[in-house]
DNA sequence: ACCGTAGCTGGCCGATCGGTCAGTTCTGAC
DNA sequence: GTCAGAACTGACCGATCGGCCAGCTACGGT
């Protein structure tokens, strides 16, 4: 449920998702986003319900956007869905890069959020489209690591630009796949 | 400095690796670990200095041996690096794939740790030689798809015997890395 | 001039955490 | 039996955390 916007709202946004990244969600105390954000504790507290509603409205559009892709992916049959279901995941994991290091620093917990609950059957999706639908042990295997391989790859403060880490990193995945680009 | 052994000693750091690789360090309490192996918090504190040297003795061994391997791999020049990074990495990760799980539970705080302090040079040497000791950017990205990739599947819980995980793994990464198995 | 309300804050609360300590129980050597 | 020390524990402590509340300030409508 968020509220209409306000400048203070988005400084707090702002402030909890660089240190969400930085430092994990319960390494990161309601005072230090309140200093990052350059207001009081209380004022976090009035303009969302808790700690865990910013995290919530935070995760949300990377939810959001990982449930409609896996959604489109499955109307791609075999291994037809394999190269949208690359370029699809790494897209939506550079957009999101800060966000997908929040999940991944904190993963136990993360799973079990709320809000990221539709994660697992998502990434079932994908896995599965990643495969190619096939359930051979190799394929979901393989599939697993491209997933994880994209998204700590993201996560990791590589030094190269986005063009060049996109590119390398749907060629890369494609060959993981066994699907080298001609 | 580890004390001499004991069985409530064992029972501990067993007890703590499991919850630790399930919740994470900092979700897991003195009181989970002390009612997960029966005994008392204080109990705990007894046989350990804190609850951080109950991290530090269950990670000290997997950060021993990836520092031995990563200056084995040094040895290695060029291309011929590769594979053996390859199969030395999979099996580092399989072996100690819990601990694993914790590292990347809560990667910032951890690679703040002491004891893991010579991770970041470590998965340097262990990235240079996946690379074939090539600078590129591409053969860097695609090194860290790899490391990331392998870490992941092996902290996620896939249902494969670990001989087939061992072997997908493996020639998964090489083929990520274009050095396709004949 | 008055008022309602949105925005914001300092101070406080209960819960939980890691850690300490005095004291008890167990056990093997003599 | 006695005693020393290892093993273990319940009770407690200070710090930190997320969250709550009474109240202050600024401002637009009437």
């Amino acid at each position: 449920m968020p509220r209409p916007p306000s400048a203070m709202r988005r400084q707090i946004l702002d402030a909890a998702l660089r240190l969400f990244a930085e430092h994990g969600f319960k390494g990161t105390s309601l005072h230090d986003i309140a200093v990052e954000a350059h207001c009081s504790k209380a004022s976090l507290l009035y303009h969302f319900a808790g700690k865990d509603a910013i995290l919530t409205e935070l995760l949300t559009p990377p939810a959001e956007s990982l449930t409609a892709m896996s959604e489109e992916l499955t109307a791609l049959r075999g291994e037809q869905a394999v190269e949208p279901a690359v370029t699809g995941y790494v897209g939506l994991a550079m957009r999101f890069h800060l966000e997908v290091k929040i999940i991944f620093a904190e993963l136990p917990d993360m799973l079990g959020h709320p809000v990221l609950a539709v994660i697992p059957r998502a990434v079932d999706q994908l896995a599965d489209a990643l495969a190619g639908r096939s359930r051979e042990p190799r394929a979901r295997i393989t599939a697993q690591m491209v997933i994880g391989g994209v998204a700590v790859t993201v996560a990791a403060d590589v030094d190269a630009d986005p063009g060049t880490m996109r590119t390398e990193m749907v060629q890369g995945a494609l060959r993981t796949l066994g699907r080298p680009t001609g």
